[in-house]
Order: C-alpha cells, then sequence, then structure tokens
DNA sequence: CCTACCGATCGGTAGG
DNA sequence: CCTACCGATCGGTAGG
C-alpha cells in the first residue's frame, strides 16, 4: 500500500513533468503559467507545490528528463567500426535518430540560454564533454586516412553540421525550398566525409546507391 | 521647428528599439516588461505607447532593425570571384563578419520562435529565400569543379557549417575545450572546400599559410 | 491533493 | 510625454 501510493505520486510528478516539457517548448518558460500546467495536469496549482519546489525547479527537471545525450552518447559510444568513413557515417545515423526523437529539445536550450541565462546548463553538460572529447580521439585509431586538422575542430564540424542539419529541417517545415531533396543528411555526411578523409581512403563519388543505403 | 520636432521622436522611438533589443535578447519577451524598457529608454510607461501600439509590434520592429540579412545579403551579392573556392572563402568571411556584428541575432529568432511562435518569421524571410536560392546558382558558373550535389544542399551546408561555427561558438564561450585553436573558422571552410570540390580543383593541402591568410 | 487567498506585477489606457 | 489608474494574472502559500 505503501508501495501503491508512492507509485502514485511518481506518477503525478511524471505527468507534471511531461505536461510542463509540452508548454514550456510551445511557450517558453515566462510564457507558461504554473496555472497552465496545473490544469494540464489535471490537479490543482497547489497540487504541483507536492513536488516541485518551484516553477524554475521544474523547469530543470524537465531540461535534465528531455535532453537526448543521456541515451545518445552510450549509442554512439558503442559503435563498432572498421574505419573512419563506417564510424561517421554510423554515428551520423545514431545522432539524427535520437535528435529527431528529441526535435524540440533545442526550444527548451534556448530556453535555459535566454530565459534562465544558461543557470543550469553548466552541471547538464559537465558530465558529457569528456566523453565527447574521448569520441574524439577515436578517430586517431585510423592513422593515415585524415587531413591534419586538429581533434577538437573535426568533431565540432560534425556535431555543427548535424546540428545544422536539424535546425534547418526545423526552420524549413514552413518554407519548403524547391530542389531539396529528402535524403539531405547523408549528402551532409559526405560532404563531411570528403572534408575530413584524405582522398585515397574514401569509397568517393557520391552514387545514388552511397547516398541511398 | 517641425522637422526638430519630428527627429526627437525618432530619436526617442530609436532608442527605445535599442534598448528593447537588449532587453529582449538578455530575458526573453514575456521576461521582459514594457516598464522595464521605458525606464532603461528613460522615458514613463505611457510614453512608449505614443511610438509603439502594443509590447509584440515593438518586437517586431526590433526583429526587423536588427536581422543581419539587410546588410549581410547585398555584401555577398557584390562579390567578386575568379573561382568556386574564392567566392566560398568571401563569402564565409563576409558572413562570419557580419554574424558576429549581430551575434545576439540568434537569440531574436528564438524568441520569434518559441515565445511567439513563429509569428512574424514569414514575412521577415520571404524576400529574402530567392535572394539566396539566386546565389547558390552562382556555384554553377564554375563548372567542372564541383561534386554532384544539388545546388540547395551546397547552398544548406554553407550555411549550417558556418551558423553552427557562431552558434557553438557562443555556447563555448563558458567552456573552453582544450586544444581548440582560434582559427575554427577557416578550418570548417576548409572541411567545406574539400567536401563540395572535386580534388583537382582546389589548393588542397591545409597548410597553416592556406588557413592562416 | 484542494480551496482560498496573498502581495506583486503585468500590458495597456484615460486624461491631461 | 507623464500621472494615475484599470482589470487580469502571476508565483507561491496557509490551512485543512
Amino acid at each position: 500500500m505503501a508501495d501503491l501510493s508512492r507509485s502514485h505520486a511518481d506518477q503525478t510528478r511524471a505527468e507534471i513533468t511531461r505536461v510542463a516539457y509540452r508548454l514550456f517548448i510551445n511557450q517558453g518558460y515566462h510564457g507558461t503559467s504554473m496555472r497552465q500546467v496545473a490544469e494540464a495536469a489535471g490537479i490543482a496549482l497547489g497540487g504541483i507545490y507536492n513536488h516541485f519546489a518551484s516553477k524554475e525547479s521544474l523547469f530543470v527537471e524537465v531540461l535534465y528528463e528531455y535532453h537526448p545525450l543521456t541515451r545518445l552518447l552510450p549509442a554512439i559510444e558503442d559503435l563498432q567500426a572498421a574505419c573512419a568513413e563506417d564510424f561517421v557515417r554510423q554515428a551520423a545515423h545514431q545522432f539524427i535518430e535520437h535528435l529527431n526523437e528529441r526535435k524540440e529539445f533545442f526550444s527548451l536550450i534556448f530556453i535555459e540560454m535566454v530565459e534562465l541565462k544558461a543557470a543550469h546548463i553548466e552541471s547538464l553538460v559537465a558530465d558529457f564533454v569528456p566523453r565527447i572529447v574521448a569520441l574524439a580521439q577515436r578517430f586517431e585509431d585510423w592513422p593515415g586516412e585524415l587531413h591534419p586538422i586538429p581533434a577538437p575542430v573535426r568533431m565540432r564540424a560534425f556535431l555543427g553540421l548535424l546540428m545544422s542539419y536539424v535546425l534547418t529541417d526545423m526552420a524549413l517545415q514552413n518554407f519548403p525550398i524547391p530542389g531539396m531533396p529528402d535524403n539531405v543528411v547523408d549528402m551532409f555526411v559526405d560532404i563531411y566525409l570528403h572534408g575530413i578523409l584524405t582522398r585515397g581512403n574514401q569509397h568517393d563519388k557520391l552514387s545514388p546507391d552511397l547516398t541511398h543505403p
């Protein structure tokens, strides 16, 4: 019975977090009222404060609950790859797949940066930076294939290109561009691979078979 | 005298817009009150409404006043270039230079997308899309040098990579990464050029002289 | 977990 | 361009 009631409280807390996420990403932090959260969660305003000390602590919970690195990083760390190209293609695939599930996460990051002045972002990314740096080093496992670009820059270009794909994909939802194909991700990856690999070691020519595996 | 008074009214309006810009990008839309704007502009609250019908119309004015494409696009359109590589390097230089002056503009875009639900963005970009598409076509002026990538994708990768540079540059202000060099932009451009140009036509090898012109 | 309430602050306006 | 004010809504809490 004690277990059941605790479980029910957890459910309520999870429901509050879930609806708060949807409201925050659609209206922003200051544009979302605790009354809206309460109504969407099906409880009274005061009920929220049995689970969260303040609106800000509710936002922090949402931020941690919905950031994609928790699941994305292990997925990439576990990849087995025979060469740099293989690794990049697999990592890009994982990256896009996880971020597509969490597309609205970028809105959360912006809210955190602008509306909450990045007060909590440091503790959020601190855990992940060393693991990302370690990932960047794995490129060195395949010597002789790479242009002489510093590892942090190579990693940053990778993250940046894919991030910009997701962002422009969101932005272009409302503005279809004539001549924009479906498999833009694969082409971005091809551009990136041509950009970082020396010519001898890539399966070159952007054939449709290669960009459409 | 009529001229003087009109000029003074314009000055006040410009000052309101200026301080509103700073407040919006630092606190968000709903996080900024008209009273804060009034105080920062040195006038009473009611005075704002002699210049702007509402808070939202003030935001729209800020959005138009501070978006970088007004000056960036003509600068790139006027570029003279002998080859694709030259064009890309000059365009990237212009792009970064203009966006560095208007770095906080991204915050405005996010505010517009999240807090104001992208209500005004359509009319803002509508004027620029055809000109950007036209720019993408200029790559075709140098035939035989390009990988067979659709023009919109090539343009999108260019904008995306540079945009992601500016964004990560902002984000990494607070988290210096060991081993991250100063001339990341040049390296990004090199990666991009290797990515879109066929091998024969590029001044290859990323020598320091080339990445540090 | 709800009801009823607090002081504070919001965007906006009338009238001068 | 300011003073003084409007109704509405905010985050949060006491008490049950």
